[in-house]
DNA sequence: ATTCAAATGTAACAAATGTGACAACTTATT
DNA sequence: AATAAGTTGTCACATTTGTTACATTTGAAT
């Protein structure tokens, strides 16, 4: 159980002696899910660490009107909503899902202190894991910002490229179109905007960079 | 000096005695700034927790097409950026620009790190100020992926009603507008289509609610 | 190879929002 | 009270996105 612990990002740099004593002086608990469950619903109170062993969930917010935008997939080994949990207001931001079979361990809010205060190493870690959500939720922002859907997707689509001229989507129009907030067939249509102005050439999935400084352009559009 | 950084929330529950020696023990500047000065740039590096003093300032994100979309409003005394200082890609998501003459405390990211391990009260405090501010970017979040601009108008109205019947606009439609990250005539537009439904009643900053329920209702459409 | 469910391309139309403009009104200043 | 600067109400029109619908293509299962 330690051992798999020490692989985790909250407890990297922290040598196996550490280990052992940190967990004889905390007390946690483990958890499984089966596929398709509701890991914590949103608005739920946060109150203990969920690091996620094992498995792979989605966050999705759930507006006022019912929709659900969804937020990012998260891979084991991670952390959930580790930014919540010290708030006055702690309520989950976000329902989380999981796609397969789930295991977690989980660490009560006063246990978590106590190894903040007992190791230094730890404590680095978690202020380094909040400050990486707070800015991915920034990005996040940002992204919601930008003025049209082809922007989105002119962005989307370099940052998924990470260099590479020709590559398959992650995800289908659906899942796009859930991730950017918009229709369906929007979506499509924002590809065949960029396709006709000869910027990337698609075929379903298949997506090949054609001039990838009119990509760039294309945020400002 | 010391007695006027005890009032700031990041050493709430701290004792005049133990201030001392922290204050003793770490290393930390002043500055300050002019009316409308760019504080810190959006991009530029975060290694350095600034706490406004005195004084007013706003956050605002500049979007890849340069328009520029209004985060928020601080006002001392409060903490710039927490939740960026410990990240890998320490970078500010906003630019932060004075209204008003403002002076800072800075203090570098090894001596926070010191006041943390000397004293958890602290410690404490400064995660409780990131789950904030987590919170609130979450929230923002949300609030962008509300449906239609009726439905952000709505939900901006009730909680800046606070329960209240009749008050006045903090804002003008411009900043609303800003705010919303949409056009200006669209947010008079909102406002007229609330009005002819018979939910408020608006004459230039002067709101009245009528019926708040129906208000509630408006965020799902 | 065949079959079927899911994903995609695409169209027509409706609705929402952006743009630019201008007059009417408020507010602060003198 | 007069003035000027900024704010708001409002319009016409362009653009974008949503909605619904359906035919086609793909990918997985058999």
């Amino acid at each position: 159980m330690k051992y798999e612990l020490l692989q985790l990002p909250l407890f990297e740099g922290v040598d196996e002696q550490e280990m052992e004593r940190l967990f004889d002086e905390i007390i946690f608990q483990t958890k499984s899910f089966g596929t398709g469950s509701l890991v914590v619903s949103q608005g739920e109170e946060c109150n203990r660490l969920m690091i996620l062993t094992e498995g792979v969930v989605k966050g999705e917010m759930v507006g006022a009107d019912g929709r659900s935008l969804k937020i990012e997939d998260l891979q084991a080994p991670t952390v959930l909503a580790p930014a919540f949990i010290f708030g006055k207001r702690n309520h989950y931001p976000v329902n989380i899902i999981s796609y397969e079979e789930a295991k977690f361990v989980v660490i009560h809010k006063a246990e978590l202190m106590k190894l903040f205060l007992s190791n230094a190493t730890v404590l680095q870690n978690f202020l380094g894991m909040i400050s990486s959500r707070a800015q991915f939720l920034s990005e996040k922002l940002r992204f919601h910002s930008f003025k049209s859907l082809k922007a989105k997707l002119a962005f989307y689509l370099l940052d998924e490229a990470g260099g590479r001229t020709q590559f398959k989507l992650k995800y289908s129009q659906n899942e796009l179109a859930e991730l950017f907030g918009v229709a369906r067939p929007s979506v499509g249509r924002a590809f065949m905007q960029l396709q006709s102005e000869g910027v990337i050439d698609v075929r379903y999935r298949q997506v090949q960079i054609i001039d990838s400084s009119k990509l760039s352009e294309a945020y400002s559009e």
